[in-house]
DNA sequence: GTCTATATGCCGATAGAC
DNA sequence: GTCTATCGGCATATAGAC
């Protein structure tokens, strides 16, 4: 398990981003991680300040990859599809890479350095529930859904599901939010 | 800010809860507990063996509390009403003490030492899906709810519901919900 | 410029004296 | 039951070797 011995910003970060899948976020230390790539802890603040500063890079990494993922899932479809599609994306893409999924929302903060590319997931969601005319703050839906996913995907980590997979319990769910949107779609015509 | 000489569990429980809420969850430390209370860290090791066994003490205190304030509201409302009150509350907890809130859901893991309490709030949601007759399994109904008001509490804390408060958003969540409810109520009459 | 050596001050936790 | 003393690990800052 050892590292070439010149290490870079992005050497550091795919070292970082391999490790807390394999070993936990919480196991991810400044020092363990240095250990790896076979150099002391303080020669990776040559290119990360801080361990934050690194996190947020790894935060970053994390939204891009799950922003393709939610394009992807959604491209060629028609808003009812596109919206149970991009949930399932969703749910598929935090159950795959945990920590990544832990650590982006952790850095999604509004408080905090906040990635750039979580608005452009955010954005992404909102042109979804746009599309959706419903009588309903597109803002406000999206929220919701947002809100529903996210909550399901710890619920999932925390192992609360009662040994069932999340998916049976994330169909129920679309199915409800789909049969609320619907059925004012339909009243609203 | 300076305490008994004097301790107990329960004076240690109660500083450590009392300190997470104004100080916030991250800023608990065994030695700055020990110093407000006035006494070595090492006391505090007499009533909780670790400081994993103080956090789910402090979970169940918090699991307790929630449990009171959800059946609390709702006492005396049929089952829609009471679904949309307990959904209210849960909220209102959440936003009241959110760090107690964030180490009960800590402590609310399969995995971990799982807090007694925490199967009390879950038989008490489950109840509550099971008295809406709805095509759907209860468990799964309830998953989705207990989903839904989480992550609602989580994108709050993160202060990423854009500035609005999260009533509104929480509103439109559960006015969704509910029609998706109510439509598949009607139809299976 | 890049890395090493070293040191500070946190942390949780343990061992043994009073 | 509480103390003092101490361990090992952590993020991090400074200073200097190559």
């Amino acid at each position: 398990m050892s590292y070439p011995k010149k290490i870079s910003q992005e050497t550091v970060l795919e070292a970082a981003l391999a490790f807390i899948e394999s070993h936990g976020l919480e196991a991810l230390s400044m020092r363990t991680l240095a250990g790896n790539l076979g150099v002391t802890p303080n020669a990776l603040y040559r290119y990360f300040s801080s361990k934050a500063e690194l996190e947020v890079a790894m935060a970053d990494a994390g939204c891009q990859l799950l922003l393709t993922a939610l394009e992807e899932a959604a491209r060629g479809l028609t808003p009812p599809e596109a919206m149970r599609a991009v949930a399932r994306a969703y749910i598929r893409f935090a159950r795959r890479y945990p920590q990544l999924y832990a650590i982006k929302m952790k850095y999604s903060s509004g408080d905090q350095t906040k990635s750039g590319s979580h608005d452009a997931i955010w954005g992404f969601v909102i042109q979804l529930a746009n599309s959706l005319p419903t009588p309903w703050d597109a803002k406000d839906l999206a929220m919701s859904l947002w809100a529903f996913l996210h909550g399901m995907v710890e619920l999932d980590r925390a192992n609360l599901l009662e040994g069932k997979q999340p998916e049976a319990a994330i169909e129920v769910g679309l199915d409800v939010m789909l049969a609320g949107l619907m059925a004012r779609l339909k009243s609203a015509t």
